[in-house]
Order: C-alpha cells, then structure tokens, then sequence
DNA sequence: CTTGAAAAGTGATTTAGGTCACTTTTAGCT
DNA sequence: AGCTAAAAGTGACCTAAATCACTTTTCAAG
C-alpha cells in the first residue's frame, strides 16, 4: 500500500509541492478500493459518495439511452481521475455507469475530504483546480472535434492522443465514444 | 469603476469569502476592458494574454473549419467567464475567436496574475477550484447531449436552461451551438 | 486444444440532417 | 418612416451515417 500511496504523491507533487506533513495528513482522507473486470465503481440512481485515482486498471463512464444504447463519456486509466462528478459535487443519486474493463484499484475521497485537504491545504487546493482546468480544457477540445471534425479525423485524433487506449479497448466503445455506430467506424478502418 | 469591482466581489463571494485586505490584494491583479459588439477579444493566431469575466454584455467563442464554417463552442454573458482557455495556459497563439455580439465590458486577468492570487490568497485558489470544476460538469453534460440527444431535444433542453440567451441570441448562432444547420433547426422551430 | 461468446467486418436499405436556392420576415440605421 | 441587410422560413434534392441482417474473426475460459 505505502507504494500505491507514493504514486499518489508523485501525482499531486508533478503539480504542486507537499511537506511530509501536508501529505500525511492529505493521504489520511483517502480510501482504497479494489475491483474485478465487469464490476461497477457507480451506477445509476445509486450514491456517488467518492472521487476515484485510478491506481491501475481501466473503466468507461456511460449513460444509456431509451434506445438501451450506451454513450461513453469518458475513459479512464491509470493516474486518471473519475467520478459522476455532476452526482459527486451536489451528493444526488448517480446520473451514469462506471464500470471496470480490466481488475482495477482506486483511491476513493468523499467530498467532505476532498473540501478538507483543499481548505486546510492551500497547495491542494492549486492541484485540484489546475487538474480540473486541464480537464476542463480536455472537454472544450472533445466539444469541438465532435462540432467540426468528421467520423474519420475524429478517429485519427484518437489514435494519435491516446494510442495506448486504442490496444486495450473493443472498437465498438471506441466507436460509442466518438458518437458514430460500430459499423460506420469499421468501414472507416479498413 | 468602483461598482463593478463590487461586481466582481460579489461574484467571488458567492463560493468563498474574502478580507477587505484580501480583496485590495486581488482586485489590483485585474484590468478593464470595454468593447464594442463585434469586435473581437480574442482571435486564432494573436496572442491570448488574458481570461475576461464579463461585466456586461455578450460574446461568442467559436472557430472556424476549413469550409469557413463556424462552430460556437461557448456563449458568454454576465457573469461569466470566457477566454481560448487551451491557449491561455499554455500561452500559446490563439485557437479561436471571441467576439462580441453587443457592447460589453470585462476585468481581464493574466496568467501571472491569477497564479499570484491563487498562490497568495487560498480561498482564491479554492474558487477557481470550484468555479473550474462546475466548468467541468457542465461540458460533460454538453457532451452527454451531444451524443445521446436529437437535435429537438437538444434544443430544448437549451430553452430550458438558457431561456434568456436565446432572445439575445440570432437563432442561427443557436444551429451553430448544437452543431446542426440553421435550416434544420428553423424546421423543428415551427 | 476446443468451443462458445464477444468483437469485428460487410452488404443492403433507410433516414436524419445537410445543402442549395429562393422567399418572407425582422431589425437596425439614417 | 423607409431602406437595406441580416435573419428566418421553406421546398427539393443529396449524402453521410444509422440500422438491420448476416458472416467471419478473435479471444477467453474450461
């Protein structure tokens, strides 16, 4: 575990700095968990009580529609952060799936901790709202391609952003997440 | 000036809470700016020195494709915040424009300027945290509805949440923000 | 290794929405 | 008030992608 923690003050310090101090007291608000292929982190209509590190492994967050199809909203791997985060941040009921594509481990933090360390620790703070302006910024790039780009330049863009996703991930979620049917795609690819 | 500087404190104490000697510290890290409607804020090759919290007014963040087709990515009013947040922070040229769709006036804070209040003042840092973060939850439902909504309910799921923008808003800039063709949209308008 | 299921590929058909061309309406300016 | 330009509406046609139905390939579990 002491390891697993080390990652995740190598995450924090990649941004801001943390005494020993600071981070003892920081890693003291945050729980594992651990979870097999096919398991669910959060599902719909249930508590979204955590934020998820992702230590190892792979999830997909979704929602389904009427239609029963699935609409990915975001990967996430390793050092990757995760949650409903719209559920999360006002403590309502979950909006979307999460679930494991491989066995995965996370630290959880609640929102009451996550308030916490930001409020008791000043450089957490900076981290988290840096991390969620470099997220923020991820969005507005997706927002655009999906406004501007076709199927096809879509795809390249994938590959070439995130190659190593593209290995460890079926193309017909691939294909969900870029919003375009499994078939269309695969016509694309070949 | 001194009202709109109220403004802005305003805005900054609806999430967190400020000593006057805070808030002498950070109004003086941000600069005024009046435009006219459209005229442009922010332009794809120009240097991006600032983020704007709009005073007054309204803009349009978009980009335009090959075809010279225009894709907004973001309408900004009152009260908001709005800049080539992807160039911003990596001081890079700009990526897209911003220009104005009335008269409007904005506090503009450079990247220097917001880390010096964000390292200096936590609860500074712990409001662009926040305010980022509620950034974040929305694009992630933009993305949600661009790829699990028709266009109709997209549209009137924009009504619902944004009822004023579109009477400030030609309904073809709409189109262009849900990613559909002026055409289309005037048909299920009717 | 075998086998059953999931993933991927592919053809035929349908459809939502785009594009083009034109008309009508609205709104801003002098 | 009158004029111009932008916005909005609308019909005809076109196209990219969805859908459906089926086959082939890959992969994982016993």
């Amino acid at each position: 575990m002491e390891d697993k923690l080390q990652l995740l003050r190598q995450h924090f310090e990649e941004i801001v700095s943390l005494t020993d101090e600071e981070w003892n007291f920081v890693q003291s608000h945050f729980e594992f968990k651990s979870l097999k292929k096919h398991q669910f982190l959060i599902q719909v209509g249930q508590p979204v009580d955590f934020e998820y590190w992702i230590i190892k492994g792979l999830v997909k967050a979704y929602s389904i529609d009427e239609k029963g199809k699935e609409h990915i909203l975001q990967f996430a791997m390793e050092d990757y952060w995760v949650s409903d985060h719209c559920a999360f941040q006002h403590q309502e009921p979950g909006t979307i799936f999460v679930d494991c594509l491989e066995d995965s481990e996370f630290f959880c933090l609640s929102l009451e901790n996550r308030e916490k360390i930001c409020f008791e620790v000043p450089a957490v703070a900076n981290f988290f709202r840096i991390k969620s302006n470099h997220g923020y910024i991820n969005l507005q790039q997706r927002i655009l391609s999906l406004l501007t780009m076709t199927v096809e330049s879509r795809y390249e863009y994938l590959l070439n952003k995130l190659p190593k996703l593209i290995q460890r991930v079926p193309k017909k979620l691939i294909a969900s997440y870029l919003g375009v049917s499994r078939e269309t795609l695969s016509r694309f690819n070949s």
